[in-house]
DNA sequence: ACTATATTTCTAGAATTATCGAAATAATAG
DNA sequence: CTATTATTTCGATAATTCTAGAAATATAGT
């Protein structure tokens, strides 16, 4: 993952209400949770919860499927793995030095 | 850690710039990185920096020790550490769940 | 076509953030 | 105390974000 995404997911989720809608999905498990349920535990204005999820899915942290008239929302764990990847190699030890570097102690 | 402090550590890491100052510090490994070089590493200006790096410094994921006129930047690991666990444990698995959820599987 | 439910888009205002030059402050040397 | 280097704070502007009410759209039922 490059820099430049990672700090866009990272900012996706570096907001209060998006982070609960999140963990909120995450532990709805695959079965995932309409729009609708989410707005009912969260208790947010329908259009400020679809502007924070539109959030979460433009950086593909979250993905919607429809079912009938409602719109489930499922998180896609693969990226968060791929933007804790980013942070474990990248931004967590001294190890994180890209390969070439001279610096390498 | 709590989802707000969470939110507040991805926010802070949540923007391209920010994200590069801490990569870099993580990257000059224990003896960290004076205010002027990263200046010079990645060319911004001196109150654009000096900005970045105090909200970085606000929620703890950089600490700056002076030695003589310059200041000396770290990056501070465990709190990086705390964040990951925090996406690890709430927001990677279906076993993110709270101990008291109903809705085990 | 009409109704109902679910959700988004539009619009707008308040608040926050990013950026940077200029001035101010901190630490040291002479 | 003055000068010098290092860094921050101040002040201003442009851009973005958050919030939510109102209107619009999507899907399905009658």
């Amino acid at each position: 993952m490059k820099l430049d995404d990672a700090a866009a997911h990272l900012e996706a989720l570096g907001n209060p209400t998006r982070l609960k809608i999140y963990r909120t999905l995450i532990r709805a498990g695959g079965a995932g949770m309409p729009v609708g349920r989410l707005q009912d535990k969260l208790k947010i204005a329908p259009s400020t919860l679809s502007h924070h999820i539109k959030a979460l899915v433009v950086v593909g942290l979250v993905t919607q499927v429809r079912e009938a008239t409602t719109l489930v929302c499922h998180a896609n764990y693969s990226v968060m793995r791929e933007l804790v990847d980013f942070l474990v190699a990248e931004c967590c030890t001294e190890s994180a030095a890209p390969p070439d570097a001279k610096t390498a102690a």
